[in-house]
DNA sequence: ATGATGATTGTTCGC
DNA sequence: GCGAACAATCATCAT
């Protein structure tokens, strides 16, 4: 059993990791991005703290079947993040094999075409 | 090995 | 653009 249950965010916080890895997202992130509308369509002209409100409590009564399809974008994100924490940690600087543009060190601003990655 | 902590993630809405 | 409820998370650190 935790202790601390949700202590508000302090606002912002300071990183501490230079490059900070960060984290997958979280099955309610998708959850909220998939049902926003259904929930807003359900509750026309509600106001954002009923949405969140009604979301969670959905949320909360549905079953692992219907969190399923969020948890498991939630685990693909997280892979995601593990990739970059590995990156972060392995110090590997990101390479381009393409000669494309190879990396500009002068911070130049043209926004050509940025069909990169 | 275990526990606790912190940091993070995305949405909506208004001004 | 930011903040704030809503919930999960879960990787890392510390002991």
């Amino acid at each position: 059993m935790p202790k601390a249950v949700a202590e508000k965010r302090g606002g912002g916080k300071a990183k501490k990791d230079p490059n900070a890895p960060k984290r997958g997202l979280s099955a309610f992130m998708f959850y909220s991005t998939a049902q926003r509308e259904n929930v807003k369509k359900n509750n026309p002209g509600i106001s954002f703290g009923e949405i969140g409100k009604q979301l969670g409590q959905q949320w909360r009564e549905m079953t692992a079947q219907e969190k399923a399809p969020y948890e498991k974008q939630a685990a693909a994100d997280k892979e995601r993040a593990e990739r970059e924490k590995k990156q972060y940690e392995g110090g590997v600087p990101a390479k381009k094999p393409t000669s494309k543009k190879a990396a500009a060190p002068v911070p130049e601003d043209d926004d050509d075409d940025e069909d990169d990655e």
